[in-house]
DNA sequence: TCCATATTTCGATAGTTGTCGAAGCATTGG
DNA sequence: CCAATGCTTCGACAACTATCGAAATATGGA
């Protein structure tokens, strides 16, 4: 992961309700989230959620497809464990724990 | 570690400048490393650095001590888990790697 | 004491980010 | 084809962030 993309992703979730919205999709796992519904359960208008899964996309760290009238955003575990996986080896000593453990949606750890 | 508080280690981290002085400051480990000498390795105005810096010492990523006449830096590790753990927990499907794997300092690592 | 060194604080300024209503576009149902 | 629904884009504006020179502060040595 290049350092450019992980300011990128870092900034993408240094943001309260980025940060919110992003925990709800990883919950949520590989089934995603509506804009909308994440609009309602974080109490912030359509249009102010829309610019903020914006900057997710663009950080990589979500990815979005059509269903319906809903636009579906799930959680990309592999952008998130890319980051995990740089912050780990540059900011933390370099003791990965990439190499045991990775990041998977609730939905499998339960079946896992 | 609290969410208010992780959104300000993400958005210290989330800077070029200021992620390039926590990874010197992890490389160098538990002897840290003057306010000077990361601002002269970074190409960056004093003043600015000690701006970069005071955010890192705000979101508790860094400590400071005085030495003579220098200020010198040390990332702290055990802020950087705490992040590594909430976004592990919270952000990652919640598979935990800091059950077997902690952040250490690259000097500790040699040694153990 | 006086000067040099190391760093921070202040102040001005340019640029970026967050907010949100209004308008626009895509999809579905009548 | 029209209206309703779901979401995004646009535009305006306030708030925050980054930058950096100049001045202030702290320390150590002559």
């Amino acid at each position: 992961m290049k350092p450019d993309c992980v300011i990128r992703a870092l900034s993408a979730l240094a943001q309260e309700h980025r940060l919110a919205a992003f925990r709800l999709l990883v919950q949520a796992g590989e089934q995603g989230v509506a804009a909308g519904v994440l609009a309602e359960k974080l109490d912030v208008p359509p249009s102010s959620m829309s610019f903020h899964l914006a900057q997710l996309a663009n950080a990589g760290l979500v990815t979005q497809r059509r269903e319906s009238r809903s636009i579906i955003y799930s959680a990309d575990y592999a952008a998130m464990n890319s980051l995990m996986g740089y912050l780990t080896e540059n900011c933390c000593g370099g003791i990965s724990c990439s190499e045991n453990a990775e990041c998977f949606p609730s939905s499998q750890r339960k079946s896992a």
